[in-house]
DNA sequence: AATATTTGGTTTATAATATAAACTACTTTA
DNA sequence: TAAAGTAGTTTATATTATAAACCAAATATT
């Protein structure tokens, strides 16, 4: 009746960040920061925990001599993604 | 662009417990118990906070001897469902 | 008739999660 | 060179989810 939820994913900011992710390929920290309205170090940890799973790949790197944080959806990552989305919206109706 | 999820709802038993009620209106402890497949305590915990949330209401009486706990959605839990449906649908595409 | 089992839950302890606050490290500006 | 800004990470705390233990009454078993 009422598939489970990926945990990884049925959390707000982390969800913001996967859907964000989907419709744009790729992004940086400090976007995703302003998108989600997150604070940084929520982010930080909810990336990391995206990173875990395979969902995005975190590539760190120099920008105009600042570090800067780069990221994006990997393949297992979207899949997760129509997965999740098929799952909940059975909770929807 | 990323507007706040209802806390509330977004636990994967507590959605799927104001998703059945949504659907049926009335329910009962033990029929919530099998159709989510929780555990008693989960459930009695999750209750309790939809209840404190006005989203439910908790009758407690007797059907054949035995004590029965009827469940019954609030129009306030209705609209609160509506809304997180239609928040989390804009995190889905 | 005593005791074991089942029904229908609640309470409590623990593990997992989310979040904010504090911190680190480096760069730019005054 | 000191202060302020950028770009994050780590750590502490609050909240949440979950399972385990418990409670009370009803029914079934010996």
């Amino acid at each position: 009746m009422f598939k489970k939820l990926n945990p990884i994913l049925h959390s707000q900011l982390r969800l913001a960040v996967i859907s964000y992710l989907v419709s744009n390929g790729k992004s940086d920290f400090n976007e995703l920061k302003e998108v989600t309205k997150a604070t940084s170090g929520n982010l930080s940890v909810q990336l990391k925990k995206l990173e875990e799973a395979n969902y995005i790949k975190i590539t760190k790197g120099f920008l105009n001599n600042y570090q800067h944080t780069s990221i994006e959806i990997t393949d297992a990552g979207i899949d997760a993604f129509e997965e999740y989305v098929k799952t909940i919206k059975q909770y929807l109706k």
